[in-house]
DNA sequence: TTGGAATGTCAACAAGGCTGACATAAACTA
DNA sequence: TAGTTTATGTCAGCCTTGTTGACATTCCAA
């Protein structure tokens, strides 16, 4: 899937593995991911909600029904941090938590239509700016981006990434 | 230099842009930079720091010299906060606050030994993850990672980026 | 029936954002 | 020179979001 090129010089071009490269990926990930962010966290402010809750929205829309625990897996925090979050989203009727069928232990989450909407507007929000550098920067570069950004995810999360990443939404 | 390619089927190909694909993006980012952070957190814990005293440690050490408006421009937040990540850094004996030379008003910042030490411990930890990234992803897919990155900065920051980006550390 | 798992809740704390107000010194300007 | 602006620092107080620890409830499963 990656391709590497053979360098005519040297056998293998390792240019792009000098500390100076690498620290101009250290600080494109810094100001870039600032700019990810920033769109949606405009949204949240009027609304009176965080990134937290951003995070909590986008992943239970994205599997619908998923466990308490099965969320702070992918999110990685504690269950009194999302349990803070998940609180106000309840009680602010973004969120609906039922009972599990087979085991009534576990809660199971979903977006109510007002859960949705503003799961939308923060979704869109943030897919317009990724469609804008994915157009700037172009497929290749697109494909470029996702490897290395999969290749910089910690294992257990990068397994959690990849059967995440062929679901539909 | 972004590379486009035609699409032999539809004149351009589009494919990369449907909103699964930008989703993909967006969640790749998000657990990316989970892993970007890791290793530097588990340093700075045993120092009894935070994110915001490498951030602060990184760019002063990029930027010998700077002022303290400087680098508040650069990491985006209010002089309070920073204020009191660089007052324990000074206090802690590895950052120096010097008086200006032409303008006495401004405080140029520097390392000191020890806050270089730090600050390449940080930093290695750091590139260290970066440098087996861009090996398993190769250099073409580099070349993207950084064009995407790039191009998902707000404008005013990309231009912070670029100037400091061309500099020698 | 009992142990453990899943979940929720309460309390307390810390980092690191924020705003507002105010102080000081230096530089600039009319 | 007098007044204003700029750069910096500091205090107080607030918010979000992370943490740990303790404890209750529910209920599955051995």
């Amino acid at each position: 899937m990656a391709e590497r090129r053979p360098n005519p010089i040297s056998g293998e071009n390792l240019l792009f593995l000098t500390d100076e490269q690498l620290r101009k990926g250290i600080e494109a990930m810094f100001f870039a991911y600032r700019g990810f962010t920033a769109d949606p966290d405009r949204i949240l402010e009027q609304h009176g909600y965080g990134r937290a809750h951003h995070r909590a929205l986008h992943f239970i829309n994205r599997t619908h029904g998923t466990t308490v625990n099965n969320l702070l897996a992918l999110l990685g925090v504690t269950k009194q941090s999302l349990n803070r979050v998940l609180r106000t989203l309840i009680a602010d009727g973004l969120v609906e938590s039922r009972v599990g069928r087979t085991d009534r232990r576990e809660r199971n989450l979903f977006l109510t239509e007002e859960g949705r909407k503003l799961e939308r507007a923060l979704s869109e929000a943030q897919r317009e700016r990724m469609r804008s550098a994915y157009r700037a920067a172009g497929p290749q570069a697109v494909a470029g981006f996702r490897q290395v950004l999969e290749a910089m995810m910690d294992d257990e999360i990068r397994h959690q990434y990849a059967s995440l990443r062929d679901r539909r939404s």
